[in-house]
Parts: C-alpha cells; structure tokens; sequence
DNA sequence: ACTAGAATTAGACACAGTGTACAACTTTGG
DNA sequence: CCAAAGTTGTACACTGTGTCTAATTCTAGT
C-alpha cells in the first residue's frame, strides 16, 4: 500500500464518509458497510487500510493532531514566546477549519479513545509551555502545575466543543480565544465583574 | 415492575454489573449476556427494565445527577450564599464515594451521551448561580457568562477525571476543590506564581 | 398460610453486522 | 505495455441483538 492517488483518495473518502456519517446519525448507527458505500468503495478495502471502525476514527484524530502540531512548531518558531495566546487561536482557527472533525472526536464520539487521545495530546504540549515557562522566569507554582494543566485543557476542550457546534460562529475565532486568555489569565471573579474577591467568601 | 426487594436488587445488580465491566474491558466489550451474568440475572430480565446498554447507562448518569442534586439542594438550603466553594467540595466527595461510576461516565464511555448528560446538567447548575450571583450584587460580566460557565464546567470534569483515575488518591476531595477554587478565582497566572501579568504579554 | 399477580426464567427465533478469505478484475507507474 | 499494487464481489462462520412465549418462582396483602 504505497502512496498513489488512488490510495489516498480511499483513505481520504473513507475519513471523510466516517465523519460525515457519525454527525448525521451517531456512531453506533454507522455500519462499516455505510461508511464504504458512502465513500464508493467496497468494504472489502476498507478492511485493507483499517482493522475497524475504532482504527479509522483513531487515524482521524492523530491525523488532526499532527496537523495541529505541525501548525504550532511554525508558530513556535517564529515567536518563541511562553507568554503569547497566539497557540490558542491557531487551536481554534484549526478547528474551525476542521469543524466536522472535531465535532465528532470531542463529543466523545465511538468510546471516548478519540477525545482522550486528544485531551493527553494538548495536555501535553500545555504542560511542557508551563514548566519551560516557570523554568526561564523562575517562577514558583502556587498550585500544582498538573491540576492546572489539566483545567487549562479542560477549558479549552470544553469551550471548543461548544464554539464549534452552531451552524454558524457568532464569535470569531481570535475573539473566543482571546476570551479564553482573559478568562484564564484573570481568573473568573474578574471575568465576572469583581474588581476584588468579596470579603468572607470562598 | 412496582418497587420490591427483587426488581429493586436486580436494577442495582445490573447497573453495578455494567459499571465493573466496562471498567475491567471497555463499553464496546460488554454485551448484554455479560452484564446479566455478572449481575446474576437473565438476559432476558435485562430487556425487563432497559431497552439496550445506552438505556442503562443513562439511567446510572440520571441516577448520580439526582443524588448530587439532592446534596446541594441541602447545602442551598443551608448556605443561601453564592460566593462559598462548598459546592465544589460536595461534587468532589460525592464522585469519590462514587467512583467507578464517575469514571465510567467522565471517560465518556459508550458514545458520549452519558457525559454530555453530566456536563450538560453541570453547567445549567452553574450558570444558574453565576447569573443569580450577578444578579444580587448587581455585577456587570466582563466575558460572555455563557463561555465562563463551560469553562468553569470543563475545568471540574477534566480535573475531576484525573483525580479519580489512580487506586489512591494523593489530594483529598476537599482539597483539590479548594485548589480549583483558587486557580478560578485568581487566574492562571496567580497560580503560576506571577504576581501580575508580565508586560507586553497575551 | 394462601393466592393472585408480578417478576424471572430458559430457550428459540430472525436478523444485522463483523471480520476473514480469495479469485477475478482494474488501475497505476515505470 | 505489463508487472505490481489496489480494488471488488461474494461467500463464510460467527457473535450479539432484540422479541416472544410458556413455564416457573417469588412477593405482598389478606
């Protein structure tokens, strides 16, 4: 299985028809059979490329996550900065692009493999920022940089899924990201009006 | 199927069943034949109470939200105020007791729809608050309180995951809450230790 | 303790989808 | 143009689903 045209065009039909399939109907209610007649393709091939439904789904998000990283590394490049929210509005310009992708991996589509594959992915990268950040400033945690990684992803995962889902965005992409930063560099107090923590509270 | 000892031990039986295997295997491995052996009933008892595995796994998300709700219906009634973090602590001890239910659902174990269920009714929980918060001190919001709910939301059920996944937990329920409450109230950057946002950043 | 009705059972049924295999065919790249 | 790579149709055994039924066991209320 060498990369042809033809190859490609299989693989590419078979990803795309897997997709479109799930948000029409779920994923459970998609057959093998489905996804091969909707791409115009026997089932027989799809047996060739992948093992089953789960594989496809998988080949999806790893396929995303490498785009995603490869557009991240550019960035990396040219700012090398620990401090810029650029990374996240090239996380929400992606996914805009890629909306029917990531509607179906963050809705926890096929058992959650395909999300949690994504979320250990970006808490990763998230992760690795905060300590080479923490490290070049010196700084000294206040809570433990797992839970805030995790949180940060959290945000994000949710606040995406939630972007994502109208037919149409009323909120640009560098607006909901910039929102995000606010939010997360803020704290929600902030966000929620206060200008300090009331007194006797929390 | 009015409530007796026997239908109510064997909806119990199934609900546990299920919760352990799919731990031990993942969704997609359990068949209904597996969930009733484990639990010690026919097959065809299942069909008895719940139309598939889906039907099932609702109900366990239903079952938790209900008594989840219950708790903080009596700490509102306790508290009346908006601004305590004892919610957060109560969400915490209860997934704890809860465990191998929590995990199943937040993994998002058979397609998502158990966890969109929980976050779903999370956030209209918290959403309430944050408006009727606003409301009573007469705060203006500073970010669309629609994305600060999701987040807030997202943040608990990542950080939730996390720390329920090990055998052990390191960080006692109350104490993770109370961290999570901090990282909200103050920001990202309080909790990586700057004590304001550097210039000329984000 | 008895009994009507509720709950549970085993087993059979048709059915849909899975994953594998293979021989025949079409397309591709050099 | 042709060998190799890719695709197809078809068939197979198999697993699990959901429905049904007649027989059996348990429960609650008298």
């Amino acid at each position: 299985m060498v990369e042809n045209r033809r190859t490609r065009r299989t693989q590419r039909a078979l990803k795309s028809s897997l997709i479109e399939l799930v948000l029409e109907r779920g994923y459970d209610a998609v057959t093998i059979e489905d996804i091969a007649a909707e791409a115009d393709i026997s089932r027989a091939t799809f047996y060739a490329y992948y093992r089953d439904k789960p594989a496809l789904l998988t080949q999806i998000v790893l396929d995303l996550q490498g785009e995603l990283a490869a557009r991240l590394e550019r960035l990396r490049l040219r700012e090398n900065s620990y401090f810029s929210g650029e990374a996240l509005r090239i996380l929400f310009e992606h996914a805009e692009e890629e909306r029917d992708a990531y509607r179906v991996i963050l809705r926890g589509e096929g058992d959650g493999t395909a999300l949690r594959i994504f979320v250990d992915t970006r808490t990763e990268a998230a992760k690795e920022i905060f300590l080479k950040r923490a490290e070049v400033t010196g700084t000294q945690f206040r809570i433990d940089p797992e839970i805030l990684t995790r949180a940060w992803v959290g945000e994000q995962v949710t606040v995406l899924l939630w972007w994502l889902e109208p037919e149409e965005r009323p909120i640009p992409a560098a607006e909901v990201a910039q929102v995000l930063t606010d939010l997360s560099v803020h704290g929600r107090m902030w966000a929620s009006g206060f200008d300090e923590v009331p007194e006797g509270t929390f």
